[in-house]
RNA sequence: GGCGCAUUAGUCUAGUUGGCCUAGGACGCCGCCCUCUCAAGGCGGAGAUCGCGGGUUCGAAUCCCGCAUGCGCUACCA
C-alpha cells in the first residue's frame, strides 16, 4: 500500500491540508504501507522554497513522517514536479502518438476543430481526447459515483509552453510512484473521472480513490482567513499540542465508535479505517479543539509538559532558554497548572509570580481593604515566619488553623494572601504556590502588602 | 446553466444488513455538588418531529422517487 501527500508550496500548510495529510499517513502507517511526500510545484510563480521547508516542518511537528520525499529521496524520485517535467512531456507525446490526445492552439472556451485533426495556428497545447461513454468509480468514502463523459471536456494535458497541467502531473506521478490509494478533499470528486480516463489511456489501473469531506467554517463556508487561523503553524504558536491537533483532525470526519473522544496516536493507528469516515463537511470548532487540547495537556507527564512549556516561558521573558534552575522550578510548578490551562500559552501568565516579583493587581485591591484582611496579613506573616520546613501541607495546616482561630471563612482569609503572594485573585492553589515561592520571598510579599493594606486603611 | 456530492440538536458525531432508537456519546450552554481563587472532576437539565414532500412496509433516521438547500467541478490553477 502506497499513499502520498502532495501539497503545493504556495504558502503555509493549511489546516485542511494537514488533515488530508493525516488521513493518508494514518492509512499508510496502520497498514504497514509507505507514505510519500511529493511537492506539487508546477505553479512556479507561486511556489517558494521557504514554503516547502515550512510545510515539512509543520508535518514533522504533527509527527507525520514520510518514507520518500524531496529531502530523503527514494526509489521513485524525484519528488518535486518541477524536476519531472520531461516525464510529463513524454507521457503527453505518447498519448499524442496513440491518437488519445491532439494538438490545439485555440483560446479557451473557443469551439474548435482541432479534435478532428485540423489544428489552428499559434502555440499548441496538447488536449486529451475524451471519448463517449460513462466513467464510474467506487469511492472508498463516498461510495459509487459515475459521470457521463459528455459532461467532461477535452482538457489540456500539456500547456503550449510545454509544462504539464495538474491532471497530467498527478496521474503520471501517481502511476510512476505506484500510488495505490489517493485520499484527498471532496473538491476533487469532479476531477476524478478525467484522471481515471487518463489512467486508462496510459494503460494503467486507477488507484483506490477516497474523497474526504471538506472542512468548513462555523458558517458552513469553506475555511478561509476570515474564520480565524488557518495556518497550522499558528496553532503551534497559540499553544496547541500536536497530539490534540491530530486527535481533533481525526475526529473531524471520522469516529472510532459511539463514544471515544480523546485518543492518542497509537489508538488512532490501531483503529483508523476509511469506512468510518463521514461524508459530511465538518465545521471547524475552536471551542472543541481547545477543550481537547486541555485534555491532552492533562495527560502529558510532568517533565514532558515542562519541556513543552519552556519556549512559552522564554518567549514571555520569564526565563532564559536552557536555564537549569528555572526548569526545575517549572517542573515543580507543572502539577499546579496542568489542569488549569487549555493552551500552553496560558502558562506564563499563571506562573509569572514564581519567576519575578509581583505587585497586587489594582483591580483587586478591595480584597485587602478593611480590618479583617489586615489582621490576616499580620497574623499570617507571624505564623509563617516560624514555619519549618516551609512545605505546602504545613503551610495549609498553619493557615487553616489561623483562619479557624480568627473565626474567618477560609475564603476570606486566603484571598488577601493570594493577592499578596501571587499578585492576583486567581492563581494556582495557594499553599503549593507559597511553597514554590519560598519562605523568604513569601514573607517579603506579605509584609509589603500588609503595609499597603495599612495605607489603604 | 450543466454535472457531481452532501443533508441526525448551535457544533463534531453514533446509528453498518429497516424493529433492542420513547435517537447514544462529546464540545458548548444552564443548574447543583466538590472547593482557598481559577480550573479539573462528579451529578443533573434544556436542546433533534433524524432538510422537506411523497411512497414501499406490520414497522424507516435507516429502502425508493421528487423537491429544497449547501458545497464542489465546469481554466493552457492546483
Amino acid at each position: 500500500m502506497r499513499l502520498r501527500f502532495a501539497p503545493s508550496p504556495t504558502g503555509y500548510l493549511h489546516i485542511g491540508s494537514a488533515r488530508t495529510a493525516l488521513y493518508n499517513w494514518l492509512l499508510a502507517r496502520s497498514a504497514g504501507g509507505t507514505f510519500i511526500l511529493r511537492i506539487e510545484d508546477t505553479d512556479r510563480s507561486r511556489s517558494t522554497e521557504e514554503a516547502i521547508l515550512a510545510i515539512m516542518e509543520d508535518l514533522r511537528w504533527l509527527g507525520l513522517d514520510w518514507d520518500e520525499g524531496p529531502d530523503v529521496g527514494g526509489p521513485y524520485g524525484p519528488y518535486r514536479q518541477t524536476e519531472r517535467m520531461d516525464i510529463y512531456r513524454r507521457a503527453a507525446e505518447g498519448l499524442l502518438e496513440e491518437g488519445k490526445a491532439y494538438r490545439c492552439g485555440c483560446r479557451t472556451g473557443e469551439k474548435c476543430r482541432c479534435r478532428e485533426g485540423r489544428p489552428s495556428e499559434g502555440p499548441q497545447a496538447i488536449r486529451f481526447r475524451v471519448e463517449e461513454g460513462e466513467t464510474a468509480f467506487d469511492d472508498a468514502i463516498m461510495g459509487p459515483i459515475s459521470f457521463d463523459n459528455s459532461s467532461i471536456e477535452d482538457f489540456v494535458l500539456l500547456r503550449s509552453d510545454g509544462t504539464a497541467t495538474y491532471h497530467l502531473a498527478v496521474v503520471v506521478d501517481d502511476v510512476s510512484m505506484a500510488v495505490t490509494h489517493v485520499i484527498r478533499g471532496a473538491d476533487h470528486i469532479s476531477n476524478t473521472p478525467k484522471q481515471i480516463l487518463l489512467y486508462r489511456a496510459l494503460g494503467k489501473e486507477p488507484p483506490v480513490f477516497a474523497h474526504m469531506p471538506l472542512t468548513v467554517g462555523s458558517d458552513g463556508k469553506p475555511l478561509s482567513k476570515r474564520h480565524g487561523d488557518v495556518a497550522l503553524s499558528r496553532y503551534r504558536e497559540l499553544g496547541f499540542l500536536p497530539e490534540a491537533m491530530i486527535n481533533y483532525f481525526a475526529l473531524l470526519g471520522w469516529s472510532l465508535d459511539d463514544s471515544t473522544t480523546i485518543m492518542d496516536r497509537r489508538t488512532l493507528l490501531a483503529n483508523f479505517s476509511l469506512d468510518r469516515v463521514s461524508r459530511n463537511p465538518g465545521n471547524w470548532d475552536m471551542n472543541k479543539l481547545t477543550w481537547m487540547n486541555g485534555q491532552h495537556i492533562m495527560r502529558l507527564d510532568g517533565d514532558d509538559l515542562a519541556a513543552r512549556l519552556e519556549p512559552f516561558m522564554v518567549g514571555a521573558g520569564l526565563m532564559s532558554s536552557g536555564d537549569r534552575d528555572s526548569m526545575k522550578l517549572l517542573e515543580r510548578a507543572v502539577p499546579l497548572i496542568r489542569e488549569r490551562i487549555k493552551l500552553l500559552s496560558e502558562a506564563p501568565a499563571l506562573l509569572a509570580f514564581l519567576f519575578r516579583e509581583v505587585s497586587p493587581e489594582t483591580s483587586s485591591l478591595e480584597l485587602i481593604k478593611g480590618e479583617a484582611p489586615l489582621r490576616v496579613l499580620e497574623e499570617a506573616e507571624r505564623r509563617l515566619a516560624s514555619l519549618e520546613p516551609f512545605a505546602a501541607p504545613l503551610i495549609e495546616e498553619a493557615l487553616r488553623g489561623m483562619a479557624a482561630e480568627m473565626g474567618m471563612k477560609p475564603r476570606d482569609a486566603f484571598q488577601p494572601l493570594r493577592l499578596a503572594v501571587t499578585g492576583s485573585r486567581v492563581s494556582p492553589p495557594l499553599f503549593e504556590s507559597m511553597e514554590l515561592v519560598g519562605k523568604e520571598r513569601c514573607l517579603k510579599r506579605i509584609r509589603r502588602v500588609r503595609d499597603l493594606a495599612r495605607e489603604l486603611g
